[in-house]
DNA sequence: GAAATTTGACCTCA
DNA sequence: TGAGGTCAAATTTC
């Protein structure tokens, strides 16, 4: 089996991300529907369009960022105690509207702000290019303020979107750089951008740090591929399970992550065998292993994207 | 002159 | 009370 990177890893955690909260939108009844339980609020519609946004943006952040010879990412992007990514839009703590939603420019508390949605990357610089900027990505950041951290070697840097005052963008992002490997940075980011760098960017900035249409657009046609190899190649195991029909359920697990959905082989990292399983603490559901396999040997298509092969486990 | 960075002061929380 | 995070005036850069 190829290699798959991590990025590709990541890239795949965020396109299921979106994914699931697209379907979660299409399952919603329409609003005249009578139905009450399931009907989603529109805050929470809302907030479920803002996950999917946020998935794209950070999926196509990292394909941008592959592309940006300045740096190069180390590790899977989540730190964070070693646990699953406290994604951005991590559905199992989908936070109220008013948390998220209702963010005014003023009146957006410190404690609403320790709410956000955390994540960190490591995040190496390459020789070649030196101290400039350990880490560049498509945004646009401005500095607010720098520390020395306690028993750290070098100080932290803090970011927060160049666009806070004008479109209420409440992202930032932490840069500390590593006390072990000087190369290597750890950038903490805190809430997902809600302004819309793409007409906003700076002109001297605009040519290094956007994605181009072109590249917007395959992307999209990478992660619909994605989707539509997931659906047609995705093999369920069920022997096993008299008793027990399968199928997939209409509202996904509150979060697959790549850990879940994506339980690299023990053969190591360069293998992409993954499996799907459901939480089975309660005894009361029962495992469904899926099986599927990124073959990068055989998956370039017309479209030049990957495809998944299947195989049963 | 506008925008970005620096840096000391201030705020919050454990 | 101290550490981490943010603010905002001063300074620098473009």
């Amino acid at each position: 089996m190829e290699m798959m990177n991590w990025e590709q890893r990541n890239l795949l955690n965020e396109l299921i991300h979106g994914l699931r909260a697209a379907k979660q939108l299409q399952a919603s009844p329409a609003p005249s529907s009578s139905s009450s339980s399931s009907c989603l609020t529109s805050e929470m519609k809302e907030t479920l369009l803002q996950q999917v946004v946020s998935s794209y943006e950070k999926a196509i952040m990292m394909l941008n960022g592959s592309h940006n010879p300045t740096t190069e990412r180390v590790m899977d992007p989540v730190v964070n105690s070693g646990k699953v990514p406290e994604s951005p839009a991590s559905i199992n703590e989908s936070p109220k509207s008013e948390e998220f939603l209702d963010v005014g420019c003023k009146d957006y508390s410190c404690k609403k702000r320790k709410m956000l949605p955390k994540w960190t990357e490591q995040v190496r610089i390459s020789p070649e290019r030196g101290l400039e900027g350990p880490h560049d990505d498509v945004y646009s950041w401005r500095k607010y303020g720098q520390k020395d951290i306690l028993g750290a070697k070098y100080p932290r840097s803090y970011y927060r979107c160049t666009f806070r005052n004008t479109q209420c963008c409440w992202a930032t992002k932490q840069v500390q750089r590593s006390d072990g490997d000087p190369t290597i940075f750890e950038v903490t980011y805190r809430g997902t951008h809600t302004c819309s760098q793409q007409g906003n960017t700076p002109p001297h900035k605009r040519a290094e740090t956007k994605p181009n249409q072109n590249h917007i657009v395959e992307v999209v046609n990478y992660q619909n591929n994605l989707l539509d190899n997931l659906r047609t190649n995705l093999t369920v195991r069920t022997d096993g399970l008299e008793g027990h029909g399968f199928s997939f359920p209409v509202t996904p697990p509150p979060f697959y992550s790549y850990e879940t959905f994506c339980h690299v082989g023990s053969s190591g990292p360069s293998d992409f065998t993954g499996l799907i399983s459901t939480n089975t603490s309660t005894g009361s559901s029962p495992i469904f292993d899926v099986d599927f396999q990124f073959d990068p040997t055989a998956e370039i298509d017309t479209t030049g994207f990957p495809t998944f092969l299947h195989d049963s486990i």
